[in-house]
DNA sequence: GTGAAAGCGCTAACAA
DNA sequence: TTGTTAGCGCTTTCAC
């Protein structure tokens, strides 16, 4: 910086000035010092910079890393998430951190390495919000804790989604509609996409008039078979499915071909929260309800960027996923011959 | 740190060989230094240690992300490689930098951040090694680079893997074996893990006497379709496919399906470089190679923690995948009617 | 085995 | 509009 200076023909703080933009720079001055820099291919120091000014320009997006891997959907959040930062000057670091290592996070937040952080696969409880926020790390979720006052998240908007799914089924002319949503422990745990869709079910199959069917699927293939499987000793005249549980999908479609049903014709099949690569892979690909990938990574940065900033107001913000209708819903078949027709009210002749 | 020094009674520079190990303390010192510092609650700070140090003590995981998402292969990578970095005080971060944008990563490099990187889904030609290289940062690759003269990599066994897929099938009396790979521009390309396996399997085929019958594939399930319709033009008596395309294999047993032909009745399957967890979404679950995920991350950040300390010699290693036999492969049939057996040797009665 | 002090490469008052 | 300079919080010689 000293040798840029110099050639430049003008003070170190100049060229500091230069390029913080923190206060007015001639133009003429601005050219020598940017020729200057090209010249010696200078690059600041971050750790320096970051020393002197106490602002890393780091934001962390810690996401949990199971063994399941990433879906198309989180890899969207992310690369959203990276553009935004970019362009704005910071840079995001992905960390593995889940709700289990806080520690490693209060760490990471106590060493002031980052300016602030979005959280992925927020959970009710979520232990890492407290050690940021005792960390004094501004802080953006995506998706929402139990309670999220003072805090900022964008989250997906599962009502909404859930009524479209329901909406889409019922226009077709389905009426046992089944929801096959994630693992019961899960739900007991609270989770809140495994929550709040089973509410909007419930309440999107009342405005319709249907009694909603609901089961629980371990998040695997077994677990969807399992799900269809007891799905339909509840409801055997059951004509669409709408499932949350992207592992468990192809269990079901699975059970489904095994058991002779044929998707679109006797059974539909919608997936809630998929991306379309997902939904391209199934056979007829599914219909699904695509999520805001990318809007919602970009859109959790940008606020987090505003608080950096310094402003004070929180940012909450429900953004829904977009019906895509795919090969795997269709018409209702009218009466069909079941086995047990019983519990689907009067018989259909 | 001033403050622990003070209530510790020492010199801040005790404190700071305290937290180094960097010169000898005696017991008793060490042990009052470290009570003042839980007293205060003191974490030190990164960046200045990183601006006195000239060492960041972070690490990159330089990961390309395409739409795709990541698979539960690489987000093993990433764990094992986070679990050896922090076992060894370093932070791994993730860095969502592709062969793409070369320029983001030199100026990360340049601005002294990273200590070390280690990069994922290595290219035959790839732009992020000079520039790591010109910046002076040292790394490790998971993959090669076409030429792998003083570079440290940890790779998968392509040879030693395709050779006991093959043995596998042969083994059970298929002859006729077809290698589904990825799409003919990436064959063209020179991406690694492509010309490798194709390389191997006409290696592993002829050692059995046996001719190769290979067929490309788009990454997509509609790929795998269009593949697997090839094959049975090229080879209508196959009785076994290998594939290395992650994404085609379920267009393949799809269209397998539709043609009647039953896993593994009629053919058996193998995937190749798979995870347990996708294998597991195929029914039948999928024998296949099961990738050394963690491993591979593991020894990549151990192999670039060695090099940071000064360890001038590369690392290159290879890791075969392991066979893991699942419900679709079995022993292949003998006589059955083909529409067209001509082609695979004289007929068999 | 310990302490004193000179930076690390920048930013941001303060001064002009 | 620009220059001067005192730190930012630590590491690491150099000295004892």
């Amino acid at each position: 910086m000293h040798d840029v200076a110099r050639l430049a023909r003008v003070s170190v703080s100049t060229v500091s000035y230069v390029l913080t933009g923190a206060r007015p720079i001639s133009q003429a001055t601005r050219d020598k010092v940017l020729a200057a820099m090209a010249e010696l291919d200078y690059q600041p120091n971050a750790m320096a910079r970051g020393l002197a000014s106490r602002r890393s320009r780091i934001v962390g997006l810690l996401m949990p890393m199971d063994e399941r891997g990433l879906g198309a959907t989180e890899t969207a959040f992310v690369t959203g998430a990276a553009a935004a930062a970019s362009a704005a000057g910071y840079h995001l670091v992905l960390s593995p951190v889940g709700a289990g290592d806080v520690d490693d996070l209060r760490r990471l937040a106590s060493q002031r390495m980052l300016d602030g952080a979005v959280l992925m696969e927020v959970q009710v409880e979520d232990g890492r919000v407290a050690a940021l926020q005792e960390a004094g790390v501004p802080l953006v979720l995506i998706g929402r804790t139990g309670d999220t006052t003072g805090l900022s998240y964008v989250d997906i908007d599962f009502e909404q989604t859930v009524r479209e799914a329901v909406d889409h089924l019922v226009g077709l002319g389905h009426r046992r509609i089944v929801y096959v949503n994630h693992s019961a422990a899960t739900i007991a745990a609270g989770y809140g996409p495994a929550v709040r869709t089973r509410d909007a079910f419930v309440a999107a199959m009342a405005d319709h008039g249907l009694a909603p069917i609901m089961i629980p699927a371990e998040d695997s293939a077994a677990g969807g078979r399992a799900a269809l499987t007891a799905a339909l000793a509840q409801a055997p005249d059951l004509t669409a499915v709408l499932a949350m549980n992207e592992n468990a999908i192809f269990g079901i479609l699975g059970e489904l071909a095994t058991r002779g049903h044929a998707v679109p014709r006797d059974v539909s099949v919608v997936s809630m929260v998929t991306s379309p690569q997902v939904a391209e892979l199934a056979h007829p690909a599914l219909t699904a309800m695509t999520s805001p990938g990318s809007a919602l990574g970009r859109i959790a940065v940008e606020a987090l960027l505003r608080h950096l900033e310094g402003a004070g107001d929180t940012h909450q913000q429900l953004l829904p996923c977009a019906l895509e209708v795919r090969g795997s819903t269709g018409p209702a078949a009218g009466a069909r011959d079941r086995t047990d027709p019983a519990g689907s009210g009067p018989p259909v002749t």
